[in-house]
DNA sequence: AAACCAATAT
DNA sequence: GATATTGGTT
């Protein structure tokens, strides 16, 4: 008895260790780095939750399509550690996602649902779900999910740790429990997605975007000696890489035959290198023939023509608002002190602006500079780059450098720094922005931060914000002149604009040509009113087509009840190489590399309407 | 030459 | 971030 006692007093206490052992192993490895596919209808939702779950170190996937997200779990089965799966999922509901998870996939499942009915519940346990949740999700039970994928490794086999992905050896151990369990992982379930695998063609992106981690370790690529490294500083931001859905027109390829290599352009020698100095620009100098002009203001009569400034009436004196900071307008009394320009002695002399009341100084700051307007007769003097002759020196330019020998006159690159590649917002590229544009709240709401974050939710890696930012301002300048149709509206964006784009701008319930964005007038006015005032000193000439109501837009029910109910339109999980290669299409077609585009583009081609 | 437009500067 | 300017293409 007494051997019997000691002998289980021992294993007693080397269970406890081994458990004790176990529980800091687990501890260390949850939250962080569990990977948690999240499946909803709803795209905010899914935003928010995974906001949510990155503060605590999940790595979140989302995804908004059923089918999509089966067919990711089944060909990616090791990425996914824990499954939340909407109750009333179209396609795919929470029951259905359920049998099909449980069945071929060894992995924990929570149910999440608007209702709690008793029933939901019953069968979503019934049917394995480890966990019912109800929507919204409170953070706490986010930040707990984890347990769910321990307990079902306790519950099937305590010692076995829980398939972080970071961890290979606990991947390998899993993969052999799992054998041990005879899972079946060779049937795929439905539209098995095959796993890309990097070829010498093939090459994953670089650097920071998406799967730089994956592939980095396995493939070796970080060594790779390059300019940035090389130097040891901290390397800039990659370049982006363009896959072949999204290319860069590469319209100044002159160079790579020039410099050897496109990208490297740090080696070029300019004068900024030389000097070792920031680029920068000459300053301008004003003289009594060469004054400032304000863009849109009084004399933009004058040169709007010369200098595209089209409007002297602009948003913002349109609706009051920020117009409201009057501004300072320079006529010859009013002149500006162009305080840090070289001649600016001349014309403080005589005009004394300090007494200026305007905005800017009745709060006592410095008067801002005026922006200047460059006309045909109003040029800069640009220091010692002015071409007199008329010759391109764009690309070299005579310096006069100080010698030990007295001055030598060379002749040199004068170092203009190479621009990126362009890249083209290609018609689905554009599709996504605008989807991304109309997922944020609406053009009023986005802005380029936003939106590249929306755009790499919906799989679209590489872009920047510039990039963004860039296109986000052309946007928005059509969506403007597209409330001041033009006859010369020809090209690419003012088609696209007036057809297929507006229609995606107005807020949700608004039928109009309008952007919501421009919306600035009171929200009482009926739609023809809100059209007048909208167009304010345009309804003279363009009465007919602007003022009326457009038709109500059908294909908008269509289109936003797409967007809430059905099936999305992009797939968020596989990135467009993948996609590609799962579909097999050619990258240049549109719709069969996005098959559920929610709307056809014919469909936009409104007959009778014309927003021309 | 002018319109266009993404990149870049402010 | 918004907007103006630049530099390159069409």
């Amino acid at each position: 008895m007494l051997v019997g006692k000691i002998s289980g007093y021992e294993d007693n206490t080397r269970s406890l260790e081994r458990e004790t052992s176990e529980i800091t192993s687990l501890l260390s490895q949850f939250p962080g780095n569990t990977n948690v596919l999240v499946v909803d209808t709803n795209f905010t939702t899914l935003l928010n939750m995974k906001q949510i779950m990155k503060q605590y170190a999940y790595q979140v996937s989302i995804e908004t399509d059923a089918e999509k997200a089966l067919a990711f779990l089944t060909s990616c089965k090791h990425e996914i550690n824990i499954v939340i799966w909407d109750f009333h999922m179209p396609g795919i509901d929470g029951l259905q996602a359920l049998k099909s998870i449980t069945s071929k996939l060894d992995l924990p499942v929570v149910i999440m649902s608007d209702d709690n009915q008793t029933e939901s519940v019953m069968k979503a346990t019934f049917y394995g779900a480890c966990d019912y949740v109800v929507k919204p999700v409170k953070e706490e039970v986010m930040a707990n999910i984890w347990q769910h994928i321990v307990r079902k490794r306790l519950i099937f086999k305590p010692d076995v740790a829980p398939p972080v992905q970071s961890d290979p050896a606990r991947s390998d151990r899993l993969d052999q429990v799992k054998a041990d369990f005879k899972i079946v992982e060779d049937e795929p379930i439905i539209n098995e997605t095959p796993l890309i695998t990097w070829t010498e063609e093939i090459q994953p992106v670089q650097s920071d975007l998406v799967q730089a981690n994956k592939f980095d370790q396995v493939n070796g690529y970080s060594p790779i000696m390059n300019q940035d490294n090389m130097f040891n500083k901290a390397p800039p931001k990659p370049r982006m890489t363009w896959t072949e859905v999204i290319q860069p027109v590469q319209s100044n390829l002159v160079q790579t035959k020039e410099f050897g290599q496109v990208n490297d352009y740090s080696q070029i020698m300019n004068q900024d290198s030389m000097y070792n100095k920031a680029a920068t620009k000459p300053q301008l100098t004003w003289t009594e023939e060469i004054q400032p002009v304000q863009s849109g203001l009084v004399q933009a009569n004058e040169f709007s023509k010369v200098n595209g400034y089209s409007q002297i009436m602009n948003q913002d004196s349109m609706f009051n608002k920020s117009a409201t900071n009057q501004r300072l307008t320079w006529n010859e009394v009013l002149q500006p002190v162009q305080s840090d320009l070289v001649q600016s002695n001349e014309f403080s002399q005589f005009s004394d602006y300090s007494q200026i009341m305007n905005e800017d100084n009745m709060f006592n700051k410095a008067a801002k500079k005026p922006r200047m307007t460059w006309s045909k007769v109003f040029q800069p003097v640009q220091s010692h780059l002015v071409p007199t002759d008329g010759l391109d020196r764009d690309h070299f330019d005579s310096i006069t450098i100080n010698g030990g020998n007295g001055i030598q006159n060379m002749e040199k690159k004068q170092g203009k720094k190479p621009r990126k590649p362009r890249m083209t917002w290609t018609e689905e590229l554009h599709q996504k922005f605008l989807e991304a544009i109309e997922i944020i709240g609406g053009i009023e709401k986005a802005n380029p931060k936003v939106l590249v974050e929306c755009l790499q939710e919906m799989r679209i890696e590489g872009i920047t914000r510039s990039n963004v930012a860039s296109h986000l301002q052309k946007h928005r300048i059509n969506l403007e002149e597209n409330q001041i149709p033009q006859q010369t509206q020809g090209n690419g964006w003012a088609t696209a604009y007036g057809t297929l784009a507006t229609s995606l701008q107005g807020s949700d319930n608004v039928n109009t040509t309008i952007p919501s964005y421009l919306m600035n007038g009171p929200a009482t006015l009926n739609q023809i009113q809100q059209n007048q005032y909208q167009n304010g000193f345009l309804t003279m000439n363009n009465n007919q087509i602007i003022t009326n109501p457009p038709p109500p837009l059908p294909y908008l029910d269509h289109h936003h009840q797409q967007q809430h109910q059905s099936s999305p339109q992009f797939n968020y999980l596989m990135n467009n190489e993948e996609l590609l290669q799962a579909s097999g299409l050619s990258a240049t077609d549109l719709e069969l590399t996005y098959p559920s585009l929610p709307y056809d583009p014919q469909e936009y081609l409104i007959n009778g309407y014309n927003y021309n």
